[in-house]
DNA sequence: ATGAAAGCGCTAACAT
DNA sequence: ATGTTAGCGCTTTCAT
């Protein structure tokens, strides 16, 4: 079945002609131990292509230099970064992580959840599914754990997001300044934080804009439907603003599927600035969220529970920077292919 | 430090008035438990919590449901599908997952190989950086293994790949039945196997088309510098081929940022196919790889070898289909935003 | 400076 | 059917 084993620190011993506690020794870089013992053991290591087993090694050392990941889908390229700056954070302070994917699903969450804790991980990240993060952990649950991203409905960890209401309110300004005056949000369920958030935060910025709210849920054929029957079945909004990634290719694809031409026949904002954003037509205005920076918070958030801070939980947001593109100018003179881009930030949030 | 330890088999044991033996018996459904002893152990892991600690249990028992992915870099979308299909597949089979990205660094990957194998997987999935994989591989490095997407330059590995030559061949066939005349085709280096071969398939297939191949690196400012000068300073090509996502993108930007429509002044193809290529104007030709396939393929590969199938590494080439849209279209109507989407099933490959 | 030996949490032999 | 015990690979006292 399995092949010769790997070799193991009693291998290493021998070869090197030494015990195995002088083997431990210089590869942890302990104790004192002699030069030429070091350079045999050295010699021996390399030999033998020895690595050690870290399992075995936590199990008696009692420390673990693992860290849990969790986020509900990894092929969302939001996420896809966040992991992937963590992974380099982690690694430079000497961590491994072992990375799982809810694939949008509460139950599967749970799961993972649940099996996580098998690796006897020194902490935990995670992005929840959704508010009820809490309920999904396993009795007796007690990981230093740093949540990102969306918001649980209790605060009992270290929490790091984006200033969603605030940022959603920039955009809705502008679409209210440009004169639109009547806009379309949509999101994909009022369960996750980031779109109530940013929902309430369109509410409270819009003045002389009306507004509608559609929720169409994650890659669900009924959400869809239901929201390219309000398009056709009645009178078309001035502007539509999707609340994260996924919608705002949903609505991208429909309003072309119509025919609709943005933005002389309807504006169109999104939150979440992907690269495909500033190629369509004049570019599309979006909301860039930091998530390299994310990623940076909750891992020094994490660290320092480990090295033992003790405390309240904390709560960080970040700001979001907002990108004015074609996509939402007032007057719809669409040259196609030449993008009119002009940045700003927008000043706002806490943090 | 650390808070209060995790429950351990001991405590399960003694609260349930039974032997660790018989806990690990009811754990692993091995055996024969009588049910009141089953009632009382589920009881008494209930009320702790208790989770196995996955460690132990594979340093004793001396087998692991473990297998390591490495993959160049997990913000690509087609790796991050790659390796969310393959978590998934794992998950079913009872396997945990440790991954890594080597973010497109051949001496991050020698690292991360190095390193994956003090978790004592029992098999290894890798997307390799370039084709000097093996050079990097640890000395003694024994772990059944299965690469996916590129081709190393040896063959001791099971491998699974997409039928690259075929699919790029029948985008420039297709690009030279439009009647172009010439085409530029953008690739990040020849070093990456998909690279070269999808040059060699454009180079067999283009018959009255003359071609020219331009290497611009990945994410490498210089290379997009040399890309832009070439297309500013020396005659516009007919046609360009972008061979993969990266290099797609990049040349979308310059297109648009140079004011040339497409296809009415220059037509445009890529190899991969992502979601905004349906979106930019009337849609970009585009070959379809099947991802979602290539890791069920992987994790079948390896299972089979982790359950002890011997014999001489294999190689399977997955086909690919062909997306033509509007970007490869002969007559330049470019009227803006609508789709005129074709679908087309190329037939080749083996497999 | 080096080594012998105990023991981390668990499973697999082997008793009973 | 249940319990006792050895030992997986490692680190850490504690002798020497």
């Amino acid at each position: 079945m399995s092949r010769s084993h790997s070799p193991s620190i009693r291998m290493v011993a021998s070869r090197a002609g030494v015990s195995v506690a002088t083997v431990s020794n210089v590869l942890n870089g302990k104790a004192s131990v002699s030069p030429d013992m070091v350079a045999r053991v050295n010699k021996a290591v390399e030999e033998l292509g020895y690595v050690v087993d870290i399992a075995a090694s936590r199990l008696r050392s009692r420390k673990s230099l693992l860290a849990g990941v969790i986020v509900p889908d990894l092929t969302n390229p939001m996420f896809a970064a966040f992991v992937s700056t963590l992974e380099h954070l982690a690694r430079v302070d000497g961590f491994d992580l072992v990375v799982v994917s809810a694939r949008n699903d509460a139950a599967e969450e749970a799961d993972r959840l649940a099996n996580i804790r098998a690796w006897r991980p020194a902490g935990l990240i995670a992005i929840p599914c959704d508010g009820a993060f809490k309920s999904r952990l396993p009795a007796g649950f007690s990981i230093p754990t740093v949540l990102a991203d969306r918001i649980p409905d209790h605060d009992e960890f270290d929490l790091v997001a984006v200033d969603n209401a605030a940022a959603a309110g920039a955009v809705a300004r502008h679409l209210d300044e440009q004169g639109f005056r009547n806009c379309l949000v949509v999101g994909t369920r009022l369960s996750i934080s980031n779109v109530r958030e940013r929902w309430e935060g369109v509410q409270a910025a819009a003045r002389q804009m009306t507004l509608e709210l559609l929720e169409i849920g994650i890659d669900d054929p009924v959400g869809l439907d239901a929201f390219e029957r309000r398009l056709r079945e009645r009178s078309k909004p001035q502007a539509m603003f999707a609340l994260d990634h996924g919608t705002a290719l949903a609505t991208y694809r429909i309003v072309a599927e119509m025919g609709l031409k943005v933005p002389g026949d309807i504006a169109f904002a999104s939150f979440d600035d992907m690269e495909w954003m500033q190629l369509v037509g004049s570019g599309v205005t979006a909301v860039r969220q930091p998530v390299e920076a994310m990623a940076e918070k909750a891992w020094l958030l994490l660290s320092r529970r480990l090295a033992g801070e003790a405390g309240e939980p904390v709560t960080r947001r970040l700001r979001c920077a907002i990108e004015i593109r074609g996509s939402t100018a007032r007057s719809a003179v669409s040259r196609g292919g030449e993008t009119e881009s002009l940045k700003r930030e927008e000043k706002h949030g806490n943090q």
